[in-house]
DNA sequence: TACTAAATTGCAAACGTTTACAACACTTTT
DNA sequence: AAAAGTGTTGTAAACGTTTGCAATTTAGTA
């Protein structure tokens, strides 16, 4: 009805009429590996190339009970962990055949469930969920039934369901062992945060460590629900504010570490010099040269490619199962972290 | 019939045997604005909840002929700038009650115009197109009849289409006057690309400005299809190899500036010491502390939304017509651009 | 040439909604 | 008490496909 320029859209009863056959016969020979003449196959492309024929996968969606549509949920794709997974995502899903929906859920419950409801209802195929709190399964949970799910980039060890993340514990647990290394003593962990079971692990990895190798752990909260770099900034330049107890920072983001840089040189504080510098998930722009944020790589690309094997295959299988998959984190060393500064330097 | 688990939604009819009344009903109880008598909505309603029900949007978007579904079509959510832009072009979407579908053409002309076979198949409302070639327009214009588009990001002044682009032609310029108030008069331009009429523009208006200011424009042509950070790099490695004949670099984008950044910091180049440097879109990355790079900001903001306004015009209206939005660029002083080097420094 | 098998095609139902229209049940009016 | 109106509900068609089944055509065989 509205936009009068086109008028209706050029049907599969449209083609049948002008090349004078059944409807039937056009699907048919349309979908390859159905009986159809091969005369009158070459002819109904022609006819459809002709009109410009555009098959309506909705039409076909709904007959055929499946979309090829996958839905991926994340909390912000203005977030550069999320982004580079997403990528990788999208482009291992076209591989496969599928299309993807990439929503963003703010990092809100409601948000979440609402893109849910949406999903469902748009009957995608399957979808990869990147909770942002630890509620989050609760508050989907029902949605679970009508959809097949894998949780990305969350522990939920304890739920029926499957899952891929990185061992978060495993990962700080390495951060603290190369600053160890490089002697430092006290380090403070930035942004420790129960929202999500991954920031839990991370933060407990860090108190792990820090026990077994007699320190003391220290701990800097945050009031932020998200972590990017404007939290980061903000939390150092409060955390800046005070003396100086430590010699080292393990944030447990890249982008809050960014922050932290961007405070620490407003304050003319040196990194590594005056304190070393440890991020979280290997971000593309850690890389940059001048920022050069030692980090804990997460395997992105495997990340995005283990989580959708395990989504299609639920897809595939008519069993139900649920598996999960945990990603071996690296230590990327570059140049924000050094030994722990002297005077005589 | 895939996926064992879920034997079958629950669908209106469901809905309706269960409450004892006739599917018809239940659709105007669930659609506000509707006659239902109070007490059978309720029924309904409470119904509906008990049993999970889930309305099928697909079957919806079917009779109704639109599907609040909105395409959006960029070269790859792996550049900052497109990300950015995406991220508002989501955000105002929601707020508008549309849900949208990133699409990435990794730069293809091929994938273009697969992804909007694709989108006008599932029925989009409209299409947000960030064309990555030149030939992008006549690649994908038989489609421009089946679905309202508004072009992002490109200049088509020649078309009858609909398009948002920063003034890029002012933007370099406003770059050259910036350099030459600096006291630069030798500027190299990088990465000219006549790939799209937006580089073009930059280009010329680079050429343009120091034509009027008496300067003799330099340039250092791309191999690459994409600005990617690896390519600035490359690029710059290359040039860096070279005698230098400049005392400043103009990047036709953040990237390739960042790019550019990263060789010369292994080749021990200072900027802005040695060279400026000079970047254009102003991504989040540009503002990063340390890398501090000046820049001609393009509103990524003002253009989502102007496009999304445009977009969401053409679908409301039924006569056909079309616009063109040209937003201006600002420039945006940091530390990558300082006055021309002086050996007494 | 007639008979059978194989290949091709058409018919019609189904997918889950929305909505015009008709039908019905109440009120209200006369 | 009948007529007219109002509010509510049901019936059935439509949206554009896919596909099982039956019908038809074609080719193959005796």
């Amino acid at each position: 009805m509205i936009g009068g320029k086109d008028s209706r859209r050029v049907t599969i009863k449209d083609i049948a009429r002008e090349a004078g056959v059944s409807y039937a016969t056009v699907s048919r020979a349309l979908s390859e590996g159905k009986p159809v003449n091969e005369k009158t196959r070459q002819k109904i492309l022609e006819v459809c190339s002709r009109m410009g024929y555009t098959p309506n996968s909705v039409a076909r969606s709904m007959v055929m009970g499946q979309s090829q549509l996958l839905g991926v949920i994340i909390p912000s794709i203005d977030n550069p962990f999320m982004s580079e997974t997403a990528y990788h995502i999208e482009r291992y899903a076209r591989e496969q055949g599928y299309s993807i929906m990439l929503c963003n859920s703010s990092h809100s419950l409601d948000f979440e469930a609402q893109t849910f409801e949406l999903l469902v209802g748009r009957q995608v195929d399957g979808i990869l969920f990147f909770p942002s709190h630890r509620e989050s399964y609760r508050n989907i949970k029902r949605y679970l039934t009508q959809v097949p799910t894998v949780f990305v980039n969350e522990h939920l060890s304890d739920k029926p369901v499957s899952y891929v993340a990185t061992d978060n514990f495993q990962g700080t647990q390495l951060g603290v062992e190369y600053l160890l290394e490089l002697g430092h003593r006290e380090i403070l962990y930035l942004g420790r945060d129960s929202n999500t079971a991954t920031h839990e692990l991370r933060a407990k990895g860090f108190d792990h460590a820090c026990q077994k190798n007699g320190l003391t752990p220290l701990f800097w909260d945050s009031p932020f629900e998200d972590t990017t770099i404007e939290a980061g900034y903000e939390m150092a330049m409060e955390l800046f504010r005070k003396p100086r107890y430590y010699t080292a920072i393990m944030a447990s983001t890249d982008t809050l570490a960014l922050g932290v840089l961007q405070a620490a040189e407003e304050l003319g504080i040196a990194i590594p010099g005056d304190i070393s510098l440890l991020g979280f998930d290997n971000i593309r722009y850690a890389a940059l040269p001048k920022i050069n944020l030692s980090t804990i790589e997460q395997p992105k690309q495997a990340m995005a490619t283990v989580a959708m094997d395990m989504l299609l295959e639920t897809i595939a299988s008519d069993y139900e199962a649920y598996s999960h998959r945990i990603l071996i984190p690296t230590l990327v060393r570059r140049s924000s972290c050094g030994p722990v500064s002297q005077p005589e330097r």
